[in-house]
DNA sequence: ATAATTTATTTAAACGTTTAAGTAACCAGG
DNA sequence: CCTGGTTACTTAAACGTTTAAATAAATTAT
């Protein structure tokens, strides 16, 4: 592979003189310029990024923490999101380097190695916890990071996320607009800090159309399809005058599960009883009926955190520090045509 | 950040002691040894990754080119894949680059700046079609790659995929076991490659049952729930008497669209029609009833990809170059409970 | 006791860049 | 004609490593 070397000593000039018209940092006569260009051409030559990075003391390369997901469930935005972080920090001639991790187990040592062997100039952590350890490391050692997701709320730093209440609340005024009254929610457990946001959004709607909550019309849980299907249970089973004619789910899988239990005794979904996911995973569209949901604005949060990151990596100050993206709702099927007011089966 | 240099004067020794105890690859006395390792530990000292490769002349960098899927898909791999592709490789000390691509569309200059400024030792090119520019790019260009999928059969290059033929038999086999003697399949248009192999699979199960094929079986078409609801259709639009009782589709998603109407028609999937899927995506698990499908080897094509391309940047021959690795049958209800002899209907 | 060998360490060059500092050559002003 | 300032380029150091070659000290052989 061409060197600078060999460029420079086939254009009859030296090496600094080379660098300077590649870079264009200082003024080169027109007639060498034209040489230096023609035995650039003629050589194929292209500057190697690694000594180019080991004078510049960084390396272009932003780590990117995920968290797996086990095979019998789905990632709906790491392919979106991958290729959206790949694509904005080109931009900016950095590359990703992804680095999986499970986040109930610590494995600091990983990190240390990309940190201080100066793999990486900076993180984004993505699928995070409460006490994410990622993030209280990063933001002990003081590395350039912004996470995709919140945390822990009493530590500061950079991060953007779903404004998963905005969203449910538009889900719930959405129910609300169709004319329902009763309206329930399958949620994730108390620790779940999502899971607490989203619930928010709920309970505003709810109290801004003035409709006093029934405590038994939330049901938290674990995130999956069956749990879904529990949950849609122990509604289903309320008295008729509490019975829920909508359901608000915090996720696909649930809502799945939501849909299942209602199909099963023999009503309808969308009619009967109407439901809403969060996601707007593939599945959504394909499923008896269609289930409504959030689509998470994925695009915009890679561009955003890249953006972050790259100017922490330089040094320069955050404009803001928090960002919140709320997500777009869209409506199908599952919680269209409904009749709220229909006579209570059962 | 501490560099080697630290360590030395702390040490009080040279840099070249300093390298040689880390590396292990001279003789150091005793003393001095403890000496430089306490002096390590003392300033949290790694040697710098960017000076080590540009001494070593690699990036210790694999470039992994992929093609992002539209938002309203799935990708049902690229987690589980990039996840044992990051895994693999860090156990030879190399991480992974990722980098969206469309497949249609050419774009040699952004595969050049990565190969010619020496960012990445390697590649691996999953996604790939018959006359696929980056595989014909690598090759002549020879550089170290290897493909997750096969292309145009004229080509000799490394490769790994799914032996989607071996596949496809075992779900026509497993449908013949449960009494079906009328199988239709419905599959890609004639210039899919992956389409072609699997289709093969399907001929040889039926040719070894004894079990002639009514051409009116095989529908092909595009990739999509949409597609495989129009092809069940005519399918089953087929005479009594010979009208498939089992469907083999050649995706998950054509598969769903089938389920989807035979149910409209008043049919039930697994008791009327049995059909099987190709992938074994999450929700294959969630639909009604839960599809039988095949599961790729993800995890073994992954660690096989990497290993291989790490054979070659070493500059060692493969001891094979062509790995086929079959997927795992996962029999579930859409394909189980069959009365294939049962009154036809409509 | 001296030469030859081994052992332990240092010196210095190299990897491929960037860039501050140095140096000619040229030109205008006195 | 000399000085001072541009302009256009080169020299050389630096980034943080590895490693071949050199060197000094200790050990063994003669």
């Amino acid at each position: 592979m061409a060197t600078i070397k060999d460029v420079a000593r086939l254009a009859g000039v030296s090496i600094a003189t080379v660098s300077y018209v590649i870079n264009d940092t200082v003024p080169v006569s027109e007639a060498t310029r034209k040489r230096v260009w023609a035995a650039i051409r003629e050589l194929g030559y292209r500057p190697n990024a690694t000594a180019r990075n080991l004078k510049a003391g960084r390396s272009r390369l932003i780590g990117y923490s995920w968290a797996p997901i086990p095979p019998d469930q789905l990632n709906p935005v790491l392919d979106e999101f991958l290729h959206t972080l790949v694509q904005v920090a080109s931009e900016a001639d950095y590359h990703i380097l992804p680095f999986p991790c499970s986040p109930d187990q610590v494995q600091v040592e990983a990190y240390e190695e990309l940190v201080y062997t100066g793999r990486v100039d900076g993180f984004i952590v993505s699928d995070t916890n409460f006490d994410d350890w990622r993030i209280a490391y990063f933001m002990d050692i003081g590395f350039p990071f912004v996470a995709f997701g919140r945390a822990n709320g009493e530590w500061d730093f950079p991060y953007v996320d779903v404004d998963g209440a905005a969203g449910i609340r538009a889900a719930t005024e959405h129910l609300l607009a169709q004319g329902h009254r009763r309206i329930g929610l399958i949620g994730w457990p108390e620790d779940s800090l999502t899971g607490n946001y989203r619930l928010q959004g709920y309970l505003e709607a709810m109290e801004e159309a003035g409709i006093p909550v029934d405590p038994d019309w939330v049901v938290r849980g674990e995130h999956s399809a069956h749990f879904g299907r529990l949950a849609a249970g122990k509604l289903l089973d309320l008295p008729a005058d509490r019975r829920p004619t909508a359901i608000v789910a915090l996720s696909d899988l649930m809502a799945i599960g939501a849909m299942a239990e209602v199909q099963a005794r023999g009503l309808e979904v969308g009619r009967d009883v109407a439901i809403t996911g969060f996601d707007d995973s593939p599945m959504a569209q394909y499923l008896h009926p269609p289930l409504t949901s959030l689509r998470q604005p994925i695009r915009e949060i890679g561009r955003k955190v890249v953006e972050m990151v790259l100017r922490l990596i330089k040094g320069q100050e955050l404009e803001e520090r928090h960002v919140l993206l709320p997500p777009k709702l869209v409506v199908r099927e599952s919680s269209r045509g409904a009749r709220p007011c229909a006579p209570t089966l059962g």
